[in-house]
DNA sequence: AGAAATCGGTTGAATTTTCAACAAAAGGAG
DNA sequence: CTCCTTTTGTTGAAAATTCAACCGATTTCT
C-alpha cells in the first residue's frame, strides 16, 4: 500500500490524516486496490454503489448514456480523485450515471459505510473523514456549478470558451492540455463533435486560439 | 423560535437531532431569522458567504447571470432547503451564484464555522450536523447529476420530456404543479422560452401532456 | 511492416433553435 | 372597475446546431 502514499497524501479524504495512521486506516476501512482496463465499467449506471473509489493512477470518467445512446460525460475523474461518494453517502438505490475506465487504472476502493460508521475498533479518524468527505462533497457540488456554467452557454463557441477560461482560470495558466479527445469534449459540452471542430477551426482562424490536438493555447 | 421547529425538524441539517436540544443549539449556532421581500438578492455572486441559509417559509432560486444578461436558474430552493453550504463548507472565495428570494420569505442564517467548528461551550451536536450537512450535500450533488440528465438533452421537447418525467418519478404523480413559470422553466432547460411556449402546445395536440400554466398532467 | 481501427476535420442539407416583435390573457394596484 | 404591468402564446426570419457521410492522418495491434 505504502506505494500510493504518494497519491493518498493528496486526496481530499485523507487530508489533516497523518502517515504514520494512514497505513492502519486503511487496513480497519477494508481498502483494496483493484486494476481496470480502459473502457471496463467500474461502476454501472442503476446498479447501487455501497464503495467508494479513489484513482491512483490512470483516470476515469462519469458518463450518461440517454435513450438514443447520446453520451453525455459528467465528469472527469483524475489521479487523486475520488469518485463514486455522493452515491454512496447518500444512499441511492440506482447511481445515475457510469463511472468508465478512460485509460488502464488502478483503483482503490474502500466501503463507505467503514467510513462513515465507527467501527468495533472505535478508530478516532472517522470524524476527520466524515469532515474530510463533506468538504470534498462541497467541492464536488462547485464542480457542478462550473459545469452548468459553461453547459449553460447557447452556442458551441460560448461553451467552449467558458471551458477554456475555467481551464485556464483553475489552472492559473494559458496553455495547457484538456483530457478530453474532441468526441469527448463534444460530450462533456453537450454538443456535436463536427459541429466543434468546425468552431475550434474559426476560432483559430479569428486569431482566439491555437489548439494542437488537446492542446490550447488562449491569445 | 419554537413556530419553525416544524420547518427544522423536516430540514436535512436537523435530522436525528431532538427537539429539546434544538433551541439550545439554535442558541449557540447564533441562528438569526430575517425577512426578504420578492426578488431580493440574499446571496450575491462574486462574493464569499460564510452563512447558511435555510428556508423557512416561500422559496428562493439559485441564479447565474452571464455576459449577456441571460439568466440560468440552477436550482429552486423551498422550505426546509438548505443554500449556500456548499460555498460556506468549501470556503471559496467568490460564489458562482446569486440567491434570489422567489417570493417574500423568512430564512434562518449560520455562521457555517459555528456547525463546522466545535465551540467553546464543547456542545455535543457537532458531530451530528458535519454528519448532516455531509449527507444533504451528496443529495444536493444528486440533485446536480439530475438536472446534467435533463439539460443534457439536445432538443427543447427532450428536456421538457426528462424535466417532467423526473418530477413525476420524484413526487409519485404525473399530475402536478412545478415551481416555475414559463420564463423561469425556460431558464432552468437552457431553451428560449418563445420555443418553450411553442413546444409546449405541440405537445398538448399530440396529446402527449396536459398543461395550464404551471400545472402539468403526462398522458 | 501492414492491416485495422480510431480520430479529427470538412462539407452540405435538414432540422431546430434563437431572436425580435406583437397581441392576447391574466393579475395587481389604486 | 379600470389602468397598468406581467405573463404567455404566436409568428416569421435569421442563425446555429445537428446529422450523415467522407477522407486523410494518426495510432494500435498483430
Amino acid at each position: 500500500m505504502k506505494k500510493y502514499f504518494s497519491v493518498l497524501r493528496e486526496c481530499a479524504l485523507f487530508c489533516d490524516i497523518a502517515d504514520e495512521d494512514l497505513l492502519r486506516m486503511l487496513s480497519c476501512l477494508g481498502a483494496r486496490v483493484e486494476s481496470f482496463d480502459k473502457k471496463y465499467t467500474i461502476f454501472a449506471e442503476g446498479k447501487p454503489v455501497r464503495h467508494i473509489g479513489i484513482v491512483l493512477s490512470g483516470s476515469a470518467q462519469a458518463v450518461q448514456l440517454d435513450y438514443y445512446g447520446n453520451r453525455s460525460i459528467v465528469m472527469g475523474i483524475g489521479v487523486g480523485e475520488v469518485f463514486g461518494e455522493a452515491f454512496a453517502c447518500a444512499e441511492v438505490p440506482a447511481i445515475p450515471v457510469s463511472i468508465v475506465a478512460n485509460e488502464p487504472c488502478e483503483v482503490m476502493l474502500i466501503d463507505c459505510g467503514h467510513i462513515l460508521h465507527t467501527c468495533a475498533n472505535h478508530c478516532s479518524f472517522h470524524h476527520q473523514m466524515i469532515y474530510n468527505m463533506m468538504r470534498d462533497l462541497a467541492m464536488k457540488n462547485l464542480r457542478f456549478h462550473h459545469r452548468v456554467e459553461i453547459t449553460s452557454k447557447r452556442s458551441t463557441r460560448d461553451k467552449l470558451l467558458a471551458y477554456l477560461l475555467m481551464f485556464a482560470k483553475e489552472t492559473g495558466k494559458d496553455s495547457f492540455d484538456i483530457p478530453f479527445d474532441r468526441q469527448e469534449l463534444a460530450d462533456f459540452l453537450e454538443v456535436d463533435r463536427s459541429g466543434l471542430s468546425a468552431e475550434i477551426g474559426k476560432m483559430k482562424k479569428e486569431g482566439l486560439i491555437e489548439c494542437n490536438k488537446n492542446h490550447f493555447v488562449l491569445l
